[in-house]
RNA sequence: GGGGCCGUCGUCUAGCAUGGUAUGAUGCUAGCCUGGGGUGCUAGUGGCCGCAGGUUCAAAUCCUGCCGGCCCCA
């Protein structure tokens, strides 16, 4: 029998068309929604739940290191943005700049902020006196606006997009470099645990680093298009920023000494990122631990003595899943068959479905559906509670069937030939490069690809792909990316 | 940075060549029927035809600009 075509649903299959079955898992789950001015999207109840989830983490995280959040206001003024010439030049092209006030031509533009750091470093100027001050660290959650040309892609490439960035100042060079690696560390952690997406975490080239910073670490991911993802970075400033901004502190000796600092990010993209690796042509699919609704339940019945027990069953199932601090939801829409409601939630990413009919009220046990794989169970209604272990298990096989596919996409090319095949075919591929500027920069414009990250793990290779001198680091990895 | 495609009820869409005020489905509302994988019937509802100008007696249709979305190449 011939399935009829979903007149709802997601109706492009991911490997065949990744761009349009992206777009369209986002709009259909009711994540977010394109906004009217272009490069802008409205973030929707369900994509705001799971970035709501994904910041109390990080905070929670950030907290263990000492560091606090605050909030930096929007606008700054352009005297202040070109402080820093490089960091300046950097960010110019996309600047949104605010020349009026009401009717009144301003004197000065007024910028907003493509990121903070110039405002930050600013206050932190004025904040820190002496060596009593520090470290200083904070974190901000708030949006950044950088002017976009190429197509939007809500998550991933929006002219103004939610993040945070954490600014830290220290007194000594290697205190500060051991926050830039704490930092990388904890989001490692929250992207691994709380996404289920692994990242690979290691250096940006010069070329790819942050504009003003002295380093920038980061962890990359691979999508099953084969296109690599930043997942986030983390820099070493060192003192440039400290000494345009004359962050300096008395020390000890009373000698005035300019601040160590560092800066580091990640975004929204995170939850793009969440989408493109787990998703299915179903639709999305959550990891349990950010999903807004972790199981939903379906009632069945076809008269009203059914829906009488039913309900009664649905009810006790629902308390018992709520104390036990499962975010649970009871399906009772009347003017849908389950049928519709399956596929709906299914649509919707919700890591567990309960099913519950006259049935399984009479055999003392619920149909359990996992998202993740389709695969049906029946747990008995006393046992219920059991679905918190299913939902750990959901999440760790996430990130193991994540990690398989990442390892798939990974390659190591042997010559500059099969570097340049490997690219075209996408994935990360893994080649050994002298670090000279030269030779990255003939990759990239022979293949397209960049240096994504130069991982902290790995042997280091002999002989560079492009100009065969010796290396001094593990092989970087090459991709095109988002 | 270069090239191309598209925009019609919430959604998908016919109509556009050859100008005469919009077609169908789905959705939504109500009622009935149903219900364990995207139900069926009946009635109703819903459209500044992306926006602004221009041509014309008359514009969804032709022209220009803008806005928005998408694809390909670098």
């Amino acid at each position: 029998m011939a399935k009829k075509t979903p007149l709802v649903g997601i109706t492009a299959s991911k490997s065949g068309d990744f761009s349009e079955w992206y777009t369209q898992v986002v709009l259909k789950a009711e994540l977010a929604d394109y906004a009217p001015v272009k490069g802008l999207v409205v973030l929707r109840p369900d994509g705001y739940s799971i970035w709501e989830s994904l910041r109390t983490t990080f905070s929670r995280e950030f907290a263990r290191r000492g560091v606090r959040d605050a909030f930096l206001p929007t606008l700054i003024p352009e005297s202040l943005l070109s402080r820093e010439k490089e960091h300046f030049a950097g960010f110019n092209p996309e600047v949104y700049w605010v020349t009026h006030s009401g009717n009144n031509e301003l004197g000065d533009r007024l910028a907003l902020r493509p990121t903070s750091e110039t405002l930050a470093y600013e206050m932190y100027s004025q904040w820190i006196k002496s060596w009593r001050d520090l470290p200083l660290k904070i974190n901000f959650w708030n949006t950044a606006l950088r002017a976009e040309i190429k197509a939007t892609k809500p998550f991933l490439r929006t002219s103004e997009f939610l993040w945070q960035e954490g600014h830290t100042v220290h007194a000594t060079s290697k205190e500060a470099e051991d926050e830039t690696h704490a930092a990388l560390d904890s989001y490692r952690h929250v992207i691994e645990e709380e996404l289920a997406i692994p990242v690979v975490a290691g250096k940006k080239s010069e070329a790819e680093k942050f504009v003003g910073a002295v380093y920038t670490l980061a962890l990359e991911s691979v999508m099953p298009d084969g296109k690599a993802l930043q997942m986030g970075t983390s820099h070493f400033l060192g003192q440039n920023f400290s000494t345009a901004f004359g962050i300096k502190y008395s020390d000890r000796d009373n000698v005035e000494r300019a601040a160590w600092q560092t800066s580091w990010g990640v975004s929204w993209r995170l939850i793009g990122a969440m989408i493109m690796t787990h998703g299915d042509d179903r639709g999305l699919v959550l990891p349990p631990r950010v999903a807004p609704l972790q199981v939903v339940i379906v009632p069945i019945y076809y008269n009203d003595a059914d829906e009488g027990r039913v309900m009664a069953q649905v009810s006790g199932i629902q308390d018992t899943l709520s104390s036990s601090g499962i975010r649970v939801h009871v399906d009772s829409r009347q003017e849908l068959t389950p049928g519709f409601k399956f596929n709906d939630w299914e649509m919707r990413g919700i890591p567990v479905r309960v099913e519950v009919g006259p049935k399984d009220v009479d055999s003392g046990a619920a149909v359990i559906v996992a998202r993740i794989d389709g695969e049906k169970t029946r747990i008995a209604f006393s046992d219920i509670a059991s679905i918190s272990g299913m939902l750990e298990e959901i999440q760790s096989k996430m990130l193991a069937r994540a990690r398989e596919s990442q390892k798939d996409l990974t390659r190591t090319a042997a010559s500059y030939a099969e570097l340049a095949s490997m690219v075209e075919e996408g994935g990360f591929i893994s080649a050994p490069w002298c670090g000279a500027g030269e030779c990255e920069e003939k990759i990239k414009k022979d293949t397209g690809a960049e240096i994504r990250v130069i991982p902290f793990e790995g042997d280091v290779p002999s002989e560079c792909i492009v100009c065969g001198k010796a290396c001094s680091h593990a092989a970087p990895l090459f991709a095109r990316g988002y």
